[in-house]
DNA sequence: AGCACGCCGACT
DNA sequence: GTCGGCGTGCTC
């Protein structure tokens, strides 16, 4: 067994392996003879790395270049055909170069993880080790036992085993003593769902045969009663399956068991389809608005000049009815098309919309789907069955092979930027590189376009496309602000919900109207302090107040997930008086269940919707009208369609407008028109109340008028002065390590040498607002950069030379170094 | 990312 | 004296 070149025969064909670590460049292994012909550029291949450890890689490219090392060879193939078409190999290699990370990380954004195998290291016996096993430790005893009776372990099952991580040195003495011996394998994760399906014996197919069969049924009446119960099944479902026939037979195991062995009936196995598909037939049977049927004309128009169309609709314009139809063009012409949405935007809703138009050519494709199902979407986006995937952003990555159209809904929204780890992309942004790689066309959507998009548009770079009316001719909602100054002192620092926001909300439920309060903080209350000498109870491993949570009675730090008990005692000063400061959406939901007692009421966000399809349920008992008020963070702004809401309060306007970021008034602006379009979507027009202390903020007579264009006007200008994008483009550096010092000497390490060429273009070193987390220290750095590609493309080149040079020097070898380039 | 190698502290 | 902690470097 030799992995490395022969040298009777050294090998004249090479190839660049992407293999998903962050390793800085892509290895170099020999292409085998025997294996010349099946590797292709995209294929998956199986590579070992390093004394035995081994990984299937994707093929990058092909060479007859010899490396200046020793090269080791492929082992083998794992596909019958390339896994990732050239097309998709190109937007990686942008991915990378763009955003500055290894193609290893985009490998590993990309693939479902089913698809990314590693090997697990295997334990075997040695039958005949002729040892007595009684001398050996008591650990050693152990292992050799469990290996005598199961022949091979996994290195896990061994630490299960002895309940511990250092099982090496076990191991090691096991194969001194020529007990066991190790290697690695590499196993397929993927695995086909099986299901056993109950059929009738053949020689009982012909009536007489089953008729005399059940007449001359002597004994066992409950085997007769189930054997019933199948041929009923039978008739009327055609195909039955184990677990069903004993599920609606009320039947066991056992009696099934019984008529099987009598070889009445017969049960065989069948692989079947994680994805219970609908039938493939496309229906549009609604019609247009005349605004909206315009507007698809439009976009059509603007495509056949530009390769991108924003399509700017108000909340509840129907920008859905529009892409329906672009969909339905493509999908008659044999194509396939991308629907991009943000993840916590993928609810039934939206796909039952679609998969009520277009059936079984629909597949859904985001994170709560389990490996398998994912590897099944995959495989029928690649044969051409699924023409059309509703994803989040990781969907951009599955291989269409006739890809003609990518539609970002809710193109502003910020979780389209993946934040960590890197690859740190943006979709919508990789969406339109993509497209022009494939010749396809994209389509940006949103009732607030984010200020770069729109930029782009009035530039003339996109087509822009406008919905200015709601579908049905109902008024966007009026917006009125409730003044919190005006609030008698002594009440201020306890008012959640003033009495105008009580009263609307009382006034909206006697009407049969439903409620959304919008307050963009978990928990029960972001931070507790001592009311005597202020002490303030902070996370271990984080710089970052502790939030209280009533649900757990405890104390969660939201960065790095640590809880605590909660405090009852100063640890400054030993006072047992604290007060807690400030509200999140546990605290609004147990005042409203005080305020009123009558109201059904429920919560939105991460923390009520942990389970797989809680969010689903949740959205659909408010659907149902069986939820009066919904209290949420952020989720409930996104793309969500109630019918029946009256009314939208907006709690804390100040914690939206108070962030410190260039982009604050974009989010602001987003956010609370977002919100408020949720009110009066059907019949009549509905009401926004805005509990605001700072009343007078330019950006809130805006949004009162829901005047998106005065608010780009004026925001470009800001951006335009300051050199914020779009004029130019950020380049976040940040610098990490557990000792606060080394953290902020290799930020200025590399400051240093970036003031030679970019010097007016840096800010920084500086200590973001939070300055540890999980127990590292952070540093950053901030380029802003103008907006040629060379210059952008020179400067990452660079600052990835800076930062090897940083890794070279002993005591910065260690600090981590993020790169996130247009970070939001 | 792992995983082996190597250099220092705690304890038989 | 050894065992095992973790800091460091390398993988084609």
């Amino acid at each position: 067994m030799n992995n490395t070149t022969n040298i009777f025969t050294p090998a004249t064909l090479f190839a660049e392996v992407i293999i998903p670590l962050a390793l800085p460049r892509t290895y170099t292994w020999a292409v085998p003879q025997h294996l010349a012909q099946a590797i292709v550029p995209g294929s998956r291949v199986e590579v070992g790395l390093k004394q035995n450890k081994k990984y299937a890689g994707i093929v990058r490219s092909l060479h007859n270049n010899p490396p200046a090392y020793e090269t080791k060879e492929i082992l083998n193939v794992l596909d019958s055909e390339p896994v990732i078409f050239p097309a998709q190999l190109k937007l990686w290699q942008w991915i990378s170069h763009y955003y500055a990370c290894t193609e290893g990380e985009v490998m590993q954004a990309a693939l479902p993880a089913h698809l990314k195998l590693s090997s697990e290291t295997v334990i075997s016996y040695n039958e005949d080790h002729g040892q007595e096993l009684t001398l050996l430790s008591n650990d050693e005893y152990i292992v050799a036992e469990a290996l005598d009776i199961r022949k091979e372990l996994k290195l896990q099952e061994v630490q299960k085993l002895l309940d511990a991580t250092h099982v090496y040195p076990v191991i090691k003495k096991l194969i001194e003593k020529k007990i066991c011996y190790v290697w690695e394998a590499l196993t397929e994760k993927y695995k086909e769902k099986k299901e056993t399906y109950i059929l009738l014996n053949p020689a009982y197919h012909s009536e007489t045969a089953l008729e005399k069969l059940v007449n001359e049924w002597s004994r066992a009446p409950k085997q007769l009663s189930l054997l019933l119960a199948f041929l009923h099944f039978q008739k009327t479902d055609g195909e039955v399956t184990q677990k069903k026939l004993l599920e609606k037979a009320a039947s066991t195991p056992a009696l099934l068991k019984g008529l099987l062995e009598k070889k009445v009936l017969i049960a065989e196995k069948r692989s079947v389809d994680r994805l219970h598909s609908l039938p493939k037939d496309v229906k549009i049977e609604f019609a247009l608005s005349q605004q909206q049927e315009h507007a698809l004309q439009q976009v059509k128009d603007a495509l056949q000049q530009k390769d991108v169309c924003l399509l700017h609709g108000v909340t509840g314009s129907g920008k859905t009815l529009v892409y329906i139809r672009l969909i339905e063009e493509q999908i008659k012409l044999g194509k396939q098309v991308l629907f991009l949405l943000p993840e916590i935007a993928l609810t039934t809703q939206i796909i039952r919309r679609l998969q009520l138009h277009f059936g079984g050519y629909v597949a859904v494709y985001h994170s709560k789907f389990s490996p398998n199902e994912r590897v099944e979407v995959w495989n029928k986006v690649k044969s051409g069955e699924v023409k059309i995937v509703i994803g989040a952003r990781s969907s951009l990555f599955l291989p269409f092979h006739d890809l003609s159209l990518i539609i970002v809904d809710e193109e502003h929204d910020s979780s389209f930027k993946q934040h960590e780890p890197a690859p740190r992309y943006h979709a919508r942004d990789a969406a339109i590189y993509y497209a022009s790689v494939i010749g396809a066309k994209t389509v940006l959507g949103s009732a607030t376009p984010s200020v770069e998009t729109y930029y782009n548009a009035i530039q003339g770079k996109y087509g822009l496309v406008t919905l200015t009316d709601r579908y049905g001719g109902i008024e966007l909602p009026g917006i009125e602000l409730i003044d919190l100054r005006k609030i008698p002192m002594k009440d201020k620092s306890k008012v959640i919900i003033s009495n105008q926001l009580k009263e609307a909300i009382e006034d909206n439920i006697k009407r049969g109207k439903q409620v959304i309060l919008f307050q963009n903080r978990r928990g029960y209350s972001p931070y507790q302090i001592c009311a005597v000498c202020g002490w303030i109870p902070h996370c271990k491993h984080c710089d970052v107040s502790l939030t209280l949570h009533k649900s757990s009675g405890k104390l969660h730090c939201h960065y790095c997930g640590t809880t605590y008990p909660n405090v009852k005692t100063c640890a400054a000063c030993g006072s047992q008086n604290f007060t807690q400061k400030n509200f999140g959406t546990e605290k609004i939901e147990e005042v409203l269940d005080e305020l009123l007692p009558d109201a059904k009421i429920a919560r939105m966000d991460i923390d009520s919707v942990r389970g797989k399809h809680s969010h689903d349920a949740l959205i659909n008992l408010f659907e149902q009208q069986r939820i009066d008020v919904l209290v949420g963070t952020q989720m409930v702004v996104k793309g969500l369609d109630f019918d029946h809401v009256g009314l939208v309060g907006i709690l804390d306007a100040d914690g939206i407008l108070g962030y410190a970021d260039f982009r604050v008034n974009e989010r602001a602006f987003q956010l609370m028109e977002q919100v408020s379009g949720r009110a009066g979507r059907k019949g009549e027009k509905g009401k926004v109340l805005v509990q605001v202390t700072n009343t007078k903020h330019p950006l809130l007579a805006i949004i009162q008028r829901h005047d998106y264009r005065q608010f780009f006007d004026i925001e470009i200008e800001y951006r335009r002065q300051y050199f914020y994008p779009p004029f130019s483009r950020i380049i976040k550096v940040q610098c990490k390590h557990k000792d606060k010092q080394t953290a902020e000497q290799a930020a200025q390490f590399l400051a240093n040498k970036l003031l030679g060429a970019y010097d007016h273009f840096l800010n920084g070193p500086a200590e973001p607002p939070i300055s540890r987390v999980r127990n590292q220290f952070i540093y950053e750095l901030m380029l802003k950069l103008s907006r040629q590609l060379t210059l952008l493309q020179q400067c990452k080149q660079q600052l990835q030379n800076f930062i090897t040079d940083l890794h070279h020097e002993k005591v910065f070898s260690r600090v981590q170094v993020i790169i996130d380039v247009d970070s939001i």
